[in-house]
DNA sequence: ACCTGAACACCGTTCAAGT
DNA sequence: ACCTGAACACCGTTCAAGT
């Protein structure tokens, strides 16, 4: 039976985790869901697309579960968690993420989320985009540089610790700078 | 006259900042050097070693001139900026930095310096270190996505704007968390 | 609707041979 | 010491033609 587009998808991750982003090509993926190279653009009109179907899917899982109740803080500390850990789970996830071409929903709707916690608790819009947007570059940041060199050396705990560490500095700069002004 | 190592890496600088990462091939590297794709074997062993050699020189540019004297705060602060300009000075100059797959000895001088900054204001080592790669962590990922797609919707000034705020709120971190503890 | 076959215009890298 | 010529093993993409 013929392939779906979601069956190059399905592939595509697969592929992506077993070999990683630089060994992702067409013709890999094509080999591996038995098909000629060409066939794949028929379900996507470039690789480019085929990444951006990737990303989304990856920023997809940020949100799969829903946040727990808590104070701002605590949110923002549980999304910034789960942001790195979604993209670890998948190789090459952060450098793939930070390479999107097209901007996935579920990335206004994380971002927005991050705001959300922080307008909930009082601060101003401009400075809840400040604040969100600081947070992500930090979390995509620290990711990118893990999972590019550090994983190697560190063993998970010990950049789960650290991760954490410099969260709730990040965090404290935000409460003083913007909660209690 | 025979093409120099030099020649070889000025060319790859000049070029980047044509076309971009993506299209810094080797093969119009060598059409731009007036020689054969394989002379730049010669020169250098791969092409990674060429583009480690790129992300060395970028690093440098950050340390050229020497910092001012000035508080803890505003070192970090002037450290951050210089690093993020550096970056921005060069087409696709963070994407760059990131892939370096050999650290260059000016990255670790960048990073002591940082360190020293609060070691200096009374922070214990290992909360120097944490201070310095959060600095560097949101550096880092606010530099790559504002090149990577900030760049072609704000002015620069706007951009300029947003980064010190985020800087500071992250700095007013570091002050709360490691300083006044 | 979905895929093949075959091509096009590229890549990075190697290496014997030339000067 | 430095480069050419020529090849090898790849890329992403297109598209007429097949089923």
């Amino acid at each position: 039976m013929p392939l779906r587009q979601a069956d190059v998808l399905r592939g595509a991750m697969e592929l992506l985790d077993e070999v990683g982003l630089d060994e992702l090509t067409t013709r890999r993926l094509a080999d591996r869901l038995g098909v000629r190279v060409g066939a794949l653009y028929w379900h996507y009109p470039s690789k480019t697309a085929l990444l951006d179907a990737l990303v989304e899917r990856i920023v997809d899982e940020m949100l799969a579960e829903p946040i727990a109740e808590q104070d701002w803080a605590g949110r923002l500390r549980e999304l910034a968690v789960r942001a790195r850990s979604t993209m670890l789970a998948h190789r090459d996830g952060a450098r793939l993420v930070a390479s999107f071409s097209v901007l996935p929903a579920s990335a206004v709707t994380y971002f927005q989320a991050l705001v959300d916690s922080l307008r909930t608790a009082g601060v101003p819009e401009r400075d809840a985009e400040l604040g969100a947007d600081l947070l992500t570059s930090f979390t995509n940041g620290f990711t990118l540089e893990e999972q590019a060199r550090q994983a190697k050396i560190w063993p998970r705990d010990r950049r789960d610790e650290t991760f954490l560490s410099e969260l709730d500095i990040l965090i404290n700069g935000i409460r003083v700078s913007l909660l209690e002004k």
